[in-house]
DNA sequence: CATGAATGAGTATTCATTCAT
DNA sequence: CATGAATGAATACTCATTCAT
C-alpha cells in the first residue's frame, strides 16, 4: 500500500555473460585498453568512459559485461593471474629428463620473464591491487605458485633432498618478490641480468644441501 | 553567489616552510593525521578536508605547507624514508666487534622489523606510492639501504670475501622484496618466521663463499 | 564496435494495435508486469528492460506496443479507469427500487472500495500520475465520475431535490478526495471505517435538504 | 595492516548548518529554485545541478547544506509544513468573540486558501512527495492540521456539541482531501468557489448537530 | 595569519531507445 | 517478426583547491 520498495542495491553480476564470440572481443577489447590505458596515462586516467570509448564501446556495453568500475579491475587481475597460472603449470614439469638445477633454474627464468612477456603484469597495476581490490588474488596466486615450486621439484627425482615448507616459501618469496621490487624501483635490465644470476646461485646453494657455514 | 574562485590552479610551490616551532608541530600533525585515516578508514577517505580537520587546522592551512595532496603524500613518503634511512643507519653498524654473521643477522632483521615497527611504514602506502606519486621515493630508499648493506659488511673485518656488486644487489632485493611481498599476501606471522630464518640461512651461505654447486 | 545506433528519436506512433489476441495477451501481461514491479520494488525499479523481460518479452516487443515509456504508463492509467468507470456505471444504477439513501451509500461505498479492490488502483500510482504524464486522466475521471454521481440521483425518484452542479461537485470533491487523502497519510483501517460512516452522514444530510442551520 | 577499510557509506548529515547569515540567503535561494524549476520545467528538469547553478551557487555548495536530493526535497517540504503549521496555528484562534460558524468558515478558507498563497504549496510536489520520500510528513501535516481544527472548535463556547474524534477526521479530510483532489483536476476557480460554499456549508451543518435524516 | 565557504570539473553509473540479426 | 546487444546523453555526487573575510 505504501512505498515500501527493496532499497536500491548496486548491481553484483554482470546482465550478460561473454557467451557469443562477438561478445568476447568485446570483452578482450575492454581488458586490452584497460592496461593500456593505465600504463600510458597513469592510474588516475583510468576512467569507465575513457577503457570504454578507446576500447570502441559505448560506456553502457561496458556496464553490461563488468556490473562496476571495481568489477572490471578485479576481472582483468583474475584474467591475468589465471594466465599467469596456466603458463607456470604448463611448463614447469615439461621437458621429462632435466637435471634438478636445469629445472629450478627454468622456473626461475620463467617467473622472472613473466614481466617483459605482456603488459598485463605491470607492476603498478599489482602494487595498487590490494589497495583498490583484496588481497585475495595475491594470496591465490602465491599459493599456486608455491604449488608450482613444489611439483618442479618433486619432478626432479635427482635432487638430494626435498626443502622444508618453510624452505621453499623462503625460495618463492625471495624469487617473486625480489622480481617484483626491481620492477618497483626501475632497475636497469643488465644490472637485473647480473642480479638474477646471483639470485639463482643462491637458490641452487639452498637445495643443494646443509653446506657448511662457519660462525665464528 | 558570493566568492567566485578561479578554477583550481596546482601552485609550484609551498609558501611556507616549517621554520618555526609552532610550523613543525602543525607538519607532524597532520603527517600523523594522514597516515591515521589511511589506515583506519582507507585510501578513499584520505582527502584533504578530512585530513585538515582532524588534525586540527583548517584547509587552508594545510595547503599553506603542502602545495597539493601530492605534495602532502610525497611529504610523508620522504618523511618516512628519512626515518627508516636515520635507524638503519645508526644501528647497522654500531656495536662494535660482531662477527660478520652477527652483523648480517642483526640487518636482516632489523629491514625485517621495519614494518612491524610503526605505522609510519604501512605497507599500503609503499605499495601505493609509485602510483600516485613517482617511483623516485623508492629508488632513493633502494640505494641508500644497499649502502647499508656495504657499509655493514666494510665494517666486518672476518668476512671472507666482500661481495659483487650484483651480490649484494640480489641480497637486498632478496630480504627487502621478500618481506615487502609477505606483508602484501599477509603471510601468517608463524611462517613468516620460519622464511625469515630459511632466508637469512641463504644470506649467511651467499656470504660464505662460492661454495660447490654441481651443475650437471 | 558493431551496431551503432542512432541516439534516442522518441517515435510518435505505436507501430502496432494489439489487433490480434496473442497481441492482447501481451499487452496484458506488460501491464500486469508493469504494476507489480511497480508495488513490489518501488518507482525507481519500473524499467522498460525490468518490465519486458519480467512480461517474458524482449524489449523490443514492448516497444512494438507502447512507442515509449510515458505511453506504456498512460496506457496502462486509462485501462485502469476504463474499468474503474464501467464498475461503477454498471454497479451504480443496477438494483432498482432502492431509496435514494440506500443509493448513495452504495456509491459512497464503491467508490471507497475501490482502492482495497485491487493492485490496478495502487494509490501510489495515481499520485504519481498527473507528474509524470498530464492530468487529463484525472480530469476524464473526476468527470465520468461526476456523471455517476448524477445518474444515481436522477434514478432516485425519491430524492427530496435534485442538489445543485456546486453541491454535486462537492459532494464528489469529498467523498472522493477524502479517501485519496486517507490513503496517502495511511489512516488505519479502523479510524478510515468511523470516518467514512460520518461522512455518509454528512452526505446524507446533504442531500436531504437545506435543514436549519443558525448562523449567530 | 591490510584494507579494513570502513565501507563507504553515504552522507546523511549536512556538512553546514546554515548559521550564518550569508548560508541563509543560500539557503532560501536554493528552496526557491527548487520549486521555481519544479513549476515551470516539470519534476524531470529539477536536477541538482540545476538548482545550484539558478540559484547562482556551485553544486558543491548546494552539498554543503544538503547531502542528497532527497534531503533537498525532504527539507524544502519540512520548510512549508512549517510554514503552514505556523500560519494555521497563528490564525486559527486569533480574533476572540467570533462564533463558531465563523471561526470554522474562516479556517475552511484558511486552508483553502493555502494553494493561492504561495508556489510552496504546489500540489503536484505533495502528490509526488510519498513517491520519493516517506509519508511521514504528510502524516505529520494531517495529525497537526486535526489539532488546529479541535483548538479550533474548543475555542468555540457557543458550539453545540463538540464532535467526537470520527466526525473531526471526516471533517478535515474532506476539507483537505477535496481541496487537494481539486486542485490535481485543475477545477476552474469558479467552480471551486461554489463547490467551497457548498463544502462549507455541509460542514456547518455536521457540526450543528445530529439532524434528522429521514431514511425511506 | 588562519579560516572555511564556495567552486566546478570530473566520476561512476543508469536506462530509454534503436536496429542489425 | 521477435530479439537483445549496443548506444550515449544525462544524473547524482565528490573533493582538490582558492581567496574574501
Amino acid at each position: 500500500m505504501s512505498s515500501k520498495a527493496t532499497p536500491p542495491q548496486p548491481r553484483n553480476k554482470p546482465l550478460k555473460r561473454p557467451t557469443q564470440a562477438r561478445a568476447k572481443v568485446t570483452v578482450q577489447a575492454i581488458f586490452d585498453t584497460y592496461v593500456r590505458i593505465w600504463q600510458r596515462d597513469g592510474w588516475e586516467r583510468v576512467t569507465t568512459r575513457a577503457v570504454a570509448l578507446e576500447a570502441g564501446v559505448a560506456v553502457g556495453t561496458l556496464y553490461d559485461y563488468f556490473p562496476s568500475k571495481q568489477a572490471l579491475h578485479s576481472g582483468y587481475v583474475r584474467h591475468c593471474i589465471e594466465r599467469l597460472l596456466a603458463a607456470v603449470q604448463v611448463q614447469a614439469v615439461e621437458p621429462a629428463g632435466l637435471s634438478w638445477q636445469a629445472r629450478v633454474t627454468r622456473l626461475v627464468h620463467l617467473l622472472g620473464g613473466v614481466a617483459e612477456e605482456a603488459a598485463w603484469f605491470h607492476p603498478q597495476m599489482l602494487e595498487l591491487e590490494p589497495v583498490i581490490a583484496e588481497a585475495k588474488h595475491q594470496q591465490r596466486a602465491y599459493n599456486e605458485l608455491l604449488q608450482a615450486w613444489r611439483r618442479v621439484l618433486e619432478a626432479a627425482s635427482d635432487l638430494p633432498a626435498m626443502p622444508s615448507d618453510a624452505q621453499l616459501e623462503a625460495l618463492h618469496l625471495m624469487v617473486w618478490g625480489a622480481r617484483r621490487y626491481a620492477l618497483l624501483v626501475e632497475l636497469p635490465p643488465q644490472r637485473l641480468q647480473a642480479v638474477v644470476a646471483a639470485q639463482l646461485d643462491s637458490c641452487l646453494r639452498l637445495l643443494a644441501g646443509p653446506g657448511e657455514i662457519s660462525d665464528g
